[in-house]
DNA sequence: CTGAAAGCGCTTACAG
DNA sequence: CTGAAAGCGCTTACAG
């Protein structure tokens, strides 16, 4: 039936040749330990007869695997397709491959999954699901497992991180709103626990700070995710508790639909009413109404230099731990205004 | 430095036991072959020592891997997130885990990966990559690799499918707008080479010829892609072309996208001069203006039998090829009304 | 029920 | 430059 496929002994026996002259030649960086006429001719069996070498076999001499787990949160947010996208082109372009799982913020069921992948001898693990104190990577890093996390970042330094710069996109998104003239900004930070949500909000803070606006023009919300339906909650009650409020600046583009959402309700008008950013740019958010003024992430970019930083870690173990932030970008469109005088 | 893992000769020497006796009892299929005493000293141990079975080595000898490759052309377009989603949860299920590649159209670069993916082992493949005739599967058919295609189909039959019905979805979306008043409609049709393309032009038609419409009154624009420039370019020549055109199928979201592009280049309105049909009902369809009526397709859904659909033909090599057709409903928003009369 | 052995397909010192 | 051998960590007939 399923005509077994070629092994190293095949191409061996149609060679003439040893089975570890074919091996040496098979790899490219042992191959000039091999006279060049030998070479030759093993190669030409070796595609005559399709061989393919077998990576469980040589996974499990050298113990590399030339696999990375990546873990995320939720492959169905669009920030996270040009992540991934970015990992896996980075990946691949070095001969590694990528196994993607989905998981939710269950600590069980990403404990047992990092165990399936490293059962597996991944090479290493991206984790796009990192908390700021997170006792999974703890326990990668104590069984000597490379970790780099993306976009979201755990604070204890153990692993490298490759994120935005959450406080310069931040200010750009505050400074933004008082050049048009709000006087009354609030924040709709994202869960404490993560990264994003902490570190956006510090960076609010910082640019209230820098500018003239004292603390009582500037209101913090905390939401407990990065859902437009969490959004829309997020915005009746930060309006309920801060009136005088005439801008928003979210943590997430969805978070700023769902203001959008919440505006509406009310029977209000964006910008007109209120001044919403967004957070992300994911793809359309020029098309819905009103266009969304935001901060661009770097998403691909973010993936790429993840991948990059991983094959690194893996290639000198015990390089020092690396924050990558990448710079974000303002992008105006519709949905800020100067405010009602 | 690194601790090396334990293995099954560890936990073996750790209970006083043969590693054939550790190794029966860690597979949950032979544990009944073991005394219940011993297993139980065998599990504590395992656990104690943090017993991770090697997967590398258990690939080699059984020849399974429980690892399938799942080949993507772009998983940045919205209909993609949902169907690998939809995919790993059905693999994980069943203890699978899935290697995903993005490859472009280039039949080079697919071939090199999937070559890759094989080299690793993989017990299946789910393409959604396929064209209409496709060499890749041919080609992974000759070497008796189990394959499934997903959202696009080989017509050669060698490998099952999972689809959306397209036939019913271009039949819903004629017959809504037919029941608009509309007289004059148009599709702009995706490549011909991809099932996709071709099935949706041919539901097309078999509305068009079921309805009392006569064959003038309906146009057909074969569009280069699916993407949001493609369908600005095609809707702008397909007005040249055919200016009575009321309304508009497209076989993409992203296609209708470019529809209201070109509708607003020709300072015209959707649906006043221009009703727009999409096609699959990505995210925040309902956010942009005008809203967009489309055809919504399950692809979550989708993945999931896509997972079910290789475990099955996994286990049983020979069993039959099948089509799974999911079922299409019409979503209508407000893209589309009565013409002009 | 448990152990001893062979073997999966490779890599890589070690000889020659 | 090439071959012979050991060994990676498992599974699974085969004995007992």
């Amino acid at each position: 039936m399923t005509n077994k496929n070629p092994t190293l002994s095949d191409v061996a026996r149609a060679s003439g040749v040893h089975f570890s002259t074919v091996s040496r030649v098979m790899n490219p960086e042992t191959r000039q330990k091999v006279s060049a006429e030998v070479a030759k001719r093993v190669l030409a069996e070796a595609s005559r007869l399709g061989y393919r070498p077998n990576r469980a076999a040589s996974t499990l001499v050298t113990r590399k695997s030339r696999i990375i787990g990546v873990v995320l949160p939720d492959i169905t947010n669009a920030v996270f397709p040009p992540i991934l996208l970015g990992i896996e082109e980075g990946l691949r372009k070095h001969g590694y491959l990528a196994i993607v799982a989905n998981v939710g913020a269950d600590e069980e069921e990403q404990l047992f999954v990092i165990n399936r992948l490293l059962g597996q001898q991944v090479d290493g693990l991206i984790l796009a699901t990192a908390r700021r104190d997170d006792p999974v990577i703890k326990l990668c890093k104590a069984q000597n497992v490379p970790v780099v996390t993306v976009n979201r970042s755990d604070e204890n330094g153990v692993a490298s991180c490759v994120v935005s710069d959450d406080v310069v996109g931040m200010r750009l998104a505050v400074n933004h709103l008082l050049a048009l003239g709000h006087r009354h900004i609030a924040h709709i930070a994202g869960p404490e626990n993560l990264s994003t949500g902490h570190v956006r909000r510090m960076g609010f803070l910082a640019a209230i700070e820098a500018s003239e606006l004292d603390a009582s023009q500037a209101f913090v919300f905390e939401s407990s995710g990065y859902s437009r339906e969490c959004g829309k909650a997020a915005l009746l009650e930060l309006l309920r508790q801060s009136p005088q409020t005439t801008a928003v600046v979210t943590g997430s583009d969805l978070v700023a639909i769902g203001c959008y959402d919440a505006i509406r309700e009310l029977g209000l008008n964006c910008p007109q009413d209120i001044s919403v950013v967004g957070h992300n740019d994911m793809p359309y958010m020029d098309l819905i109404r009103p266009p969304l003024t935001t901060i661009r992430i770097r998403h691909h970019g973010i993936g790429a230099e993840a991948a990059r930083l991983i094959l690194q870690t893996i290639d000198a173990p015990d390089s020092s731990v690396l924050d990558v932030r990448l710079k974000p970008e303002l992008v105006v469109r519709e949905s800020t205004a100067a405010p009602r005088s």
